[in-house]
RNA sequence: GUCCUCGUAGCUCAGCUGGAUAGAGCAUCUGCCUUCUAAGCAGAGGGUCGCAAGUUCGAAUCUUGCCGAGGACGCCA
């Protein structure tokens, strides 16, 4: 039900009817849309401009066959021609009164439609090392992916939600490292300082004495180290997600994949496409070039598919780097046949994009689409100064720390407020304190007064009817008339943020439209006539409830994408 | 040095992938609660869309070149 859509493929069918050279290559190329400016109609397209240029016909003559065409149509009042090129449509109440009608059949529905038919995505997000729990800088990416999932689903597309879990590597020799200290530290009643390459945080203690607690502990085998603390940090890593509403249909592990023979998987395949070769890289530029030294090494051209560069996948000593678990690993997700894989990274990943990508053609999988959505940074604001964060110092910010504060509603809808390109100030006074800064009450509270008016309704015990409502459209006014437009464009919206994976489009919508309602509700306090409960005109009061209905499921619906709950009272 | 992202009102940011007179929140100022929730609404001021060329009917949006901010360039993960 998007009207916009609607009207050009309307418009393309007459000009197709009328013109024998009409073709539709210009379809992209055409706009049919709701103008900024009211002055230029409900629907304004510039058809005219792009059909006379590109099949040279006269404008006036498209100009006079559409609008003719278009005014047999009850629905359209006016349909006008304007320079450069536009055609400008005014659309009759009675149109609107009945698309208020359809939309309100469809209910919840409205506004999703099979976009994916049936395409299975692959989204990787957070995929947060298994070393401690989660931190501010995982929140963006875990609430982006997970809303971006949802939104997915919700459009036809097949989704799994997977997390990539980097078992694997020194990281991991750091940790079970860390926790062996913590045990002599224990077990020899002593409390010697951590070391340089361990990781700080009281967690890794309490992990330490769990692990004493087993009946047979033996901390010297450091296998049994490293799978435990592993296995206990990603139980804390859970939890806070389990908290954050944040779920996974998989957890993949880097080890697995080793163990599972994907390397010499992808070895087989990449040398037998002649992309492998031992030789020497470049010494890197821009930073000092700490443990650097000319070796020979194997390397895989990734520099053929658009990579700046070849890159190392089997070091000197014999291991595997971690690019080339990466390409394994992509290699995994490809062969279960996904049409589309998509990652979300922190911004400091974007120089990894390539290589994956050339590493997933190279292997084959050329009609993949491989998507990367960049998280920038958060900026965590406390009265007024940016907290900076560092690893060595161990004084990340967790999610456990600020989620009880703050509260997953106001967390969630907050770290959609940007573009996810887009640096984003997190300021945690403004979502404690002065709360008419945070929008997620703004549009809560629009939910929760229409529920108000709902209840009032009940306790007048007026007779509210909310679907196919037969009614004079001529005694429809302006201001319901907007809020009708603006529900039209509800499609568009989730259109839009499913073609380009931006789900903060519909965060601004939801608050556009609110900002909407709560102005429609305002009117009645300066004038009566606008009272949405009328006790004289009760077919205007349904038409008035229908349209706050749909205002309302559009809310919820948004709101849900979010993960973000709603109250009838606040 | 190369690459990526960004540069829009005093501040924080949207801007429907090229549309007509560039928008919102915060901050500042002025109004609005005897009747459906003031966590709200109405209004005012505030702009050379970093700069300069180019592409065309038309540019905040596309191209190129500068300027500025952040990030990445590994034989770490």
């Amino acid at each position: 039900m998007n009207i916009y859509k609607d009207t050009k493929i309307l418009i393309f069918n007459i000009l197709y009817q009328n013109f024998n050279n009409f073709n539709k290559d210009i379809e992209s190329k055409v706009s049919c849309e709701q103008p900024k400016n009211e002055k230029f109609g409900d629907i304004s397209s510039n058809i005219i401009l792009i059909a006379s240029k590109v099949l040279k016909i006269d404008k006036k003559e498209i100009s006079k066959v559409l609008t003719s065409n278009l005014l047999k149509n009850k629905y359209f009042e006016k349909a006008e021609y304007v320079e450069p090129g536009f055609l400008n449509l005014i659309l009759s109440n009675e149109f609107w009164l009945d698309f208020l009608n359809k939309i309100s059949l469809q209910g919840d529905e409205y506004g999703f439609s099979n976009l994916g038919k049936n395409k299975k995505i692959n989204i990787e997000f957070v995929s947060a090392n298994p070393t401690g729990p989660l931190h501010i800088g995982h929140l963006r990416g875990a609430i982006f992916g997970d809303v971006l999932s949802k939104l997915l689903s919700k459009t036809g597309f097949i989704v799994t939600k997977e997390y990539y879990v980097n078992d694997l590597g020194t990281q991991i020799e750091n940790l079970a490292l860390t926790l062996k200290h913590h045990l002599q530290n224990y077990v020899n009643s002593e409390n010697n300082p951590l070391k340089e390459n361990m990781y700080k945080g009281e967690y890794l203690k309490s992990i330490a004495k769990k692990f004493l607690e087993k009946p047979s502990f033996e901390f010297n085998d450091t296998e049994k180290l490293k799978e435990y603390s592993v296995k206990k940090n990603l139980e804390l890593i859970k939890k806070d997600l389990t908290d954050l509403g944040v779920s996974f249909d998989n957890y993949v592990s880097e080890k697995s994949i080793h163990k599972n023979g994907l390397m010499e998987n992808i070895y087989e395949i990449l040398k037998n496409n002649d992309l492998l070769y031992h030789g020497f890289l470049e010494k890197p530029k821009g930073k000092e070039a700490f443990n650097w030294k000319p070796v020979k090494q194997l390397l895989f051209k990734s520099s053929l598919h658009g990579d700046k560069s070849d890159r190392v996948i089997k070091k000197a000593d014999g291991k595997w780097t971690y690019f080339a678990s990466d390409i394994a690993y992509h290699y995994d997700k490809a062969s279960r046949g996904y049409d589309e894989i998509i990652n979300i990274w922190g911004a400091d990943h974007a120089g990894y994009i390539h290589r994956v990508k050339a590493s997933l053609i190279a292997l084959g999988f050329k009609n993949i689409i491989f998507t990367v959505k960049l998280c920038q940074i958060v900026n965590l604001i406390d009265k007024q100064k940016v907290i900076k964060m560092s690893k060595r110092d161990g004084n990340f910010i967790l999610v456990s720390d600020i989620l009880p504060k703050i509260g997953k509603d106001v967390l969630r809808f907050f770290m959609l407020t940007r573009k996810n390109d887009a640096h984003l100030d997190f300021d945690l006074e403004k979502c404690l304190n002065e709360t008419n800064e945070n929008p997620s009450f703004y549009v809560q509270y629009a939910y929760a007064r229409i529920s108000s008016i709902k209840r009032a309704a009940l306790e007048k015990k007026q007779k509210i009817k909310i679907e196919n409502v037969k009614f004079d459209s001529s005694l429809l006014s302006i201001p319901e008339i907007n809020l009708i437009k603006s529900l039209s464009l509800w499609p568009k919206v989730i259109e839009s943020s499913v073609a380009y994976r931006e789900p903060h489009r519909i965060v601004y919508f939801l608050i556009e439209i609110a900002g909407k309602f709560h102005s429609y509700w305002s009117l009645g306090k300066s004038d009566k006539k606008y009272k949405i409960l009328l006790d004289e005109n009760l077919e205007l009061t349904n038409v008035r409830f229908m349209i706050l209905d749909m205002i309302q499921k559009v809310l919820k619906n948004g709101l849900d994408l979010l993960s973000v709950s709603v109250k009838d009272k606040m």
